[in-house]
DNA sequence: GGGTAGTACTACGTCTTGTAGAGAGGTGAG
DNA sequence: CTCACCTCTCTACAAGACGTAGTACTACCC
């Protein structure tokens, strides 16, 4: 899936975070902090849909952008990548087990044992 | 910690899979299928040890290498990295959880029981 | 002492990413 | 109507990562 750069991913955020179709000019405006040109943000937007990260549909002159998967997809499936990487998937899977903290560790449990039950 | 390009990954499958530290040489004869030139393999080794991935320590005039750390250990690292990008971990977790299949899901919950008991 | 192996340093093409300008075409204000 | 402006698409360029490798120097074996 490949990851994102910096300024991809602060885009990604500001897509995620608002629940609405943005705009470049919208997306440019809630980056503030860096002063980026408003076709640098068009370029990354533009960059982004091809990728696939984004869908955009017109809004009059303007695409309007949103993002293709949730955050909590696109994390997942980096998780899963990762996970495809190694040859032994149990042994990283058991470690990985025991590096997730106390809470996250019941998250998980609770997800799983959901499962079990359906 | 950043991704590794593919023949960088290549190499470090190498040093994963063998148990021992192997010269730039050594790992040269293991990839066969690509026919490098033992200069690309030093380079690629060197950067990958600079990087943190390999340590490497004198054998006469050669380096040994090997690889800082198990690949149990770099797939669970990638996973947490992904994990932390996300706002909302837990969301994150669960949608994990739901995807991974049947037998995995047993062997985490495996060992998230495992810990729970220590 | 010449071939061989190994090192360090340097290099170059390609791809990705951040960054942005140029030019085209529509649109509203006056 | 005309001008200023918005937004788009196209093109560009610098920096860094990566794949790939040559060169030059050293040390060892026979």
């Amino acid at each position: 899936m490949k990851g994102l750069g910096e300024l991809e991913r602060s885009i990604m955020d500001i897509l995620w975070a608002e629940n609405v179709p943005l705009t470049a000019r919208e997306v440019g405006r809630l980056i503030e902090d860096r002063d980026l040109a408003p076709t640098t943000v068009m370029t990354v937007l533009d960059r982004l849909s091809r990728k696939g990260f984004l869908t955009r549909t017109r809004d009059g002159r303007a695409w309007r952008y949103q993002p293709a998967a949730s955050r909590d997809a696109y994390v997942a499936e980096l998780m899963l990548e990762a996970l495809d990487m190694t040859g032994d998937r149990d042994a990283a899977l058991t470690r990985f087990a025991r590096a997730v903290s106390g809470s996250e560790a019941e998250i998980l449990l609770k997800a799983l044992t959901e499962l079990e039950e359906e």
